[in-house]
DNA sequence: AGCTGGTGTTCCGACTAGGAACATAAGGGA
DNA sequence: TCCCTTATGTTCCTAGTCGGAACACCAGCT
């Protein structure tokens, strides 16, 4: 098993220096999910720092993926650089010095091969409100009532956050799949808030008898 | 700040020895969620093994929150123990040795202060699917479509593993919670299933224009 | 001049994921 | 009988992830 590296070296000047022998090796492994994501984003072409692709992970990513940590994407650019998946150069025209970040042919090439050929896994989910409602019998019901109502209140504000996120793609083919995306999410948000509704309704009627 | 300790402590001898002054000791902040979904699962009163507490994880949680990994039971055990939320004892009556553990009334007064008082966070998605259909743009359009029957198929499955949970939580009273959680869940699959089905749809047949 | 807020990045500690490793018992087949 | 597989029960290690603190600099406002 060779190394495949830590992500950062502390003892190791940056500049010059070409001591390694793991600059532009690939990636014999796959990646963490995650650092396919940030891949993916830079995939549709823009040239970034570290900031603004948090930033944009923030406002549109997030929807079906975690937003990855600012001290995440900065590791995850370094790292995705020294694999040779990306190119970098400083930029100075900016009022502040910054390190700009864009996808390298290696790097389309790996991210078509990764979707491709890995297996898909199934989402996974940690969702609280679920977990609190699994919990009833440990609290007043009205807890639990007033628990789930914030959750929708939650949920309409993410729907209306990601109604800009749909509308800002147009319909221009260029963006089909992420409007598909934002669709999709916009679908879950509504069946979800109706599914809690249905759920809220129940906690307060206790049996109601099927009239079927 | 005070040390709200390491989980492990590889160098003292867990028998005897009062040594630490964090016995018994209030967490002064919020467990991570994890925690309290153990916790949740002791709830209902048995005295388990971390190897059977991991295996109800894995047979029921895991519809809502991901299943912790084996070695982070056994974490989350000696801590809620050493915390005073557990009591725990060693159990010889089977054929293998074996620590068992069940909630203390602590451990209870904990799991309600933390259901009533701590704000619900919205839930945490990592969705594989509409990653790779957000990069639909670098690939051949079969290979997303191939993609999206697959997601369909584990979504089948998925649904019929609930369905099992569902079914064995009857129509009981004291089973009430986590039945609701079950059709919750069991709506959303099927929600699901329903919208990517849609969208594979629109995929195969690109621009039916809207006969309204 | 100082305060606040946004840009840009690094570092650290805690938490989490996943598998390897270890140990023992039960059951089945050559 | 011996080996193999499966299940029980637990520990350890590595890498990945999260969240905040810290640092630095610039702009605009008071």
């Amino acid at each position: 098993m060779t190394d495949t590296g830590g992500v950062a070296d502390p003892a190791g000047p940056p500049e010059d220096s070409l001591s390694g022998s793991d600059l532009r090796q690939a990636p014999e492994h796959d990646l963490p999910p995650t650092s396919y994501a940030l891949l993916g984003l830079l995939s549709f072409g823009p040239e970034l720092t570290g900031y603004e692709l948090k930033q944009w992970a923030d406002s549109t990513l997030r929807f079906y993926w975690v937003a990855p940590a600012m001290s995440q994407v900065y590791s995850e650019l370094t790292r995705l650089d020294r694999l040779g998946l990306l190119e970098s150069r400083d930029d100075r025209t900016g009022q502040r010095p910054a390190r700009r970040y864009k996808i390298s042919e290696r790097g389309m090439a790996e991210l078509r091969r990764w979707l491709s050929d890995t297996p898909i896994d199934f989402p996974v989910l940690k969702h609280p409100a679920a977990l609190r409602l699994l919990l009833g019998h440990l609290v007043d019901i009205d807890v639990t009532r007033k628990m789930l109502g914030g959750y929708i209140a939650q949920l309409d504000e993410r729907r209306a956050e990601l109604q800009e996120v749909r509308d800002g793609l147009g319909s221009d083919a260029t963006f089909r799949f992420p409007a598909e995306v934002a669709q999709w999410g916009l679908s879950y948000y509504d069946d979800e808030s109706r599914t809690v509704r249905e759920i809220v309704d129940r906690l307060s009627n206790p049996e109601p008898p099927d009239p079927a």
